[in-house]
DNA sequence: ATAAAGTTGTGAATAAATTAACAAATGATA
DNA sequence: TATCATTTGTTAATTTATTCACAACTTTAT
């Protein structure tokens, strides 16, 4: 199914809303789905009809069904496996995180260089040299790699995976990684989020 | 200025990749930044012209004027004082993530609840407790909050921090926040962007 | 039964963002 | 000095995303 990512960022958080809330109802309307995440109900509406999701009416949408749906179009067979690379104070936070939230992304490795980690288990992931990553990819099907190590490494770092074959990458450090086009590369720079605050906020704007 | 938010983002990784990178030459070209930063030299030359920067028609932008230019757009007189709210790991990882990257946003307090840190330096920031949120915003003029505390304590302290005037919020909680029209929202969902990569790369498909 | 109220599903309209296209400018070279 | 190669600046075209607008439907109330 061809569907735009900023859909696909929408489906995530209805999900995720609806999963984590004890929502009174078995059912629920868009425009109140809409409410609780500061989206239009036209965007709900639209979001559900493409992945072919039908409401009812008078009830609204079965949360349940929505939820099934969600999973079924975003969501792989098996999961994806998940590697933090770069196992510091930001690696373990986010491991933290992503257990916590229970999901389909297994996180089945940690990687470092710091023989303080390597070959124990780090915020409850066995840790390995950075030196076996190719090997550790390809044995334990890693298909996404969160990068948390210092800027400096990234760049190398980031071309092992992508020699390794890694499919996804999430990349925390501020330093921009080049991918060829069938790695999927998504960044999250804080400083560019918090600049990007500052401007509008000087402006007087709102979003 | 009416500048589109996906310029203003992008203007900051201008400002940050030149002014990090040591560049050869005094000049760049717009295919050269673009290349850097996986853009197309139109979006470049659109977002420069924007800010009303103009190249020479054989040597590219000056670098050192881009800059300059920039920093006169998105950043604002005085720059901002940003509170980090919640002093836990993600707290402490981003607290000294932002003060390494040189940037006009200074880090002036930040709060928790938690009695061993308040009243001292956390990541050599002063700690308060989170009821003195208010005071502080104000005497310190604090417009930015950085949202780090557990998933069940974020409408509360999001709350708290809008009435006490704060003007823009980095949400990390998992937790949708709702905030007025004059308060500018910007959240970082790990889940969403994994989930998000996680589809694309089940579909084969690049960015 | 029938009407009333309120929501979905979806084309069509609009807005926003990106990409194409190319004239005008600039400096290098002959 | 004239030609050439190359890049900028910008208007127009296209693509992508959102919003509008409303017919069709579903339940409740009369
Ligand atoms: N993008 C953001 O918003 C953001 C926020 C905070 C931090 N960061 C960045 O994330 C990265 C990690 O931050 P942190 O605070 O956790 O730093 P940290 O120093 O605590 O952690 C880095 C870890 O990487 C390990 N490491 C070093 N070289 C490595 C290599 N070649 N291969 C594998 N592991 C290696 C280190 O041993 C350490 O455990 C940094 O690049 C930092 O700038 C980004
Ligand atoms: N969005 C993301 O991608 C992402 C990633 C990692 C963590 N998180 C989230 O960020 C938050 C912090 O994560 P963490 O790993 O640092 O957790 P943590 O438990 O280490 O830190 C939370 C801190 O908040 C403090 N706190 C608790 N209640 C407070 C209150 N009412 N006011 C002020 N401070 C309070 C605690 O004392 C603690 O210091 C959590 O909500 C977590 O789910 C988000």
């Amino acid at each position: 199914m061809r569907l735009p990512a900023t859909t696909i960022a929408r489906l995530s958080k209805y999900r995720r809303m609806l999963g984590s809330f004890n929502y009174e109802s078995t059912h629920i309307f868009s425009h109140n789905l809409a409410k609780l995440l500061n989206l239009t109900p036209e965007q709900v509406r639209r979001d559900l009809m493409l992945i072919g999701l039908t409401g009812n009416h008078r009830k609204g949408y079965n949360i349940k069904e929505l939820i099934d749906l969600v999973s079924k179009t975003i969501d792989s067979e098996k999961g994806h496996n998940v590697a933090i690379v770069g196992m510091g104070n930001l690696g373990m936070a986010v491991t933290a995180f992503i257990r916590r939230a229970k999901t389909r992304l297994n996180i089945v490795a940690a990687f470092d260089i710091d023989s303080g980690k390597i070959g124990k288990k780090v915020a409850d992931v066995t840790c390995y040299h950075v030196d076996d990553i190719s090997d550790i990819v390809r044995d334990l099907s890693i298909s996404i790699a969160v990068l948390t190590v210092p800027p400096g490494e990234a760049i190398d770092v980031a071309t092992l995976l992508i020699k390794s074959g890694i499919k996804g990458i999430l990349n925390f450090t501020s330093v921009h990684i080049d991918v060829p086009p069938h790695v999927y590369l998504k960044e999250t720079n804080i400083i560019t989020s918090l600049e990007e605050i500052g401007f509008f906020i000087k402006e007087g704007s709102s979003k």
